[in-house]
DNA sequence: TAAAAATACTCCATAGGTATTTTAT
DNA sequence: ATAAAATACCTATGGAGTATTTTTA
């Protein structure tokens, strides 16, 4: 299958935190199951997106790659689903100001080149 | 739980074929459980995203609306797995011009008020 | 009444949990 | 030797299928 945001929200917190079992305790799930996800994403992907060692995980170039893009598309869906329950609720004004937010993260945001 | 890009890939499919059934063909899936993942995605936003008629789904405001940022999020997915498959293969420049792209729709795409 | 969507079920795939082993420093 | 990730196994949630009913133009 293709990919979904929940294994991005899966990746992000692992590469925030650095550590798979860190971000488990974030995510309030166990170790194993996150750390069979990732590597099921790295399989996806067709590469590693860290690189493993006993202090913890490290992104790799592809992983930081990776990252910049799983950060903005999670921005938009949840952008998204509040755009739409706004405008269900007749607002439609301030939701522009908080997509322009999101704009301006993927001009300039971190490892945007 | 969240909403997952599965949801959203339903969404735009029966946003774009105007019905149910149509858009499941496409997915190539039965009627019933699509029909099924857009009242869930529904109940999740809170609000109607289709009015149903005999003629098939008519977007909703609030449906057009997420349909603008649901697109995006998609393709920001799509290319962050491009991204990192390339940047592993070791060639960065042409995937730069594809994100591009992308923050251009972000910018002048329909709806995107 | 004739399209299309929605409901009611059944089944299966897979996400997640626990126990344990492997790896790397 | 030790801290962290990976593997093995089991369970259960929920996604998808078939048959059928409900809706609305």
């Amino acid at each position: 299958m293709s990919i979904d945001l929940k294994s991005l929200r899966y990746f992000v917190a692992v590469a925030e935190a650095r550590s798979v079992g860190k971000a488990a305790e974030r995510l309030r799930m166990a170790q194993p199951p996150l750390s069979v996800q990732i590597r099921k994403l790295e399989a996806e992907v067709g590469a590693p997106l860290f690189r493993r060692g006993t202090r913890g995980m490290d992104l790799t170039e592809a992983g930081q790659a990776l990252l910049v893009r799983a950060g903005e598309a999670l921005a938009l869906a949840a952008d998204g689903v509040e755009a739409a329950r706004a405008v269900a609720a007749g607002s439609r004004g301030r939701i522009s100001v908080g997509y322009m937010f999101v704009t301006a993260r993927t001009l300039i945001g971190p490892g945007s080149a």
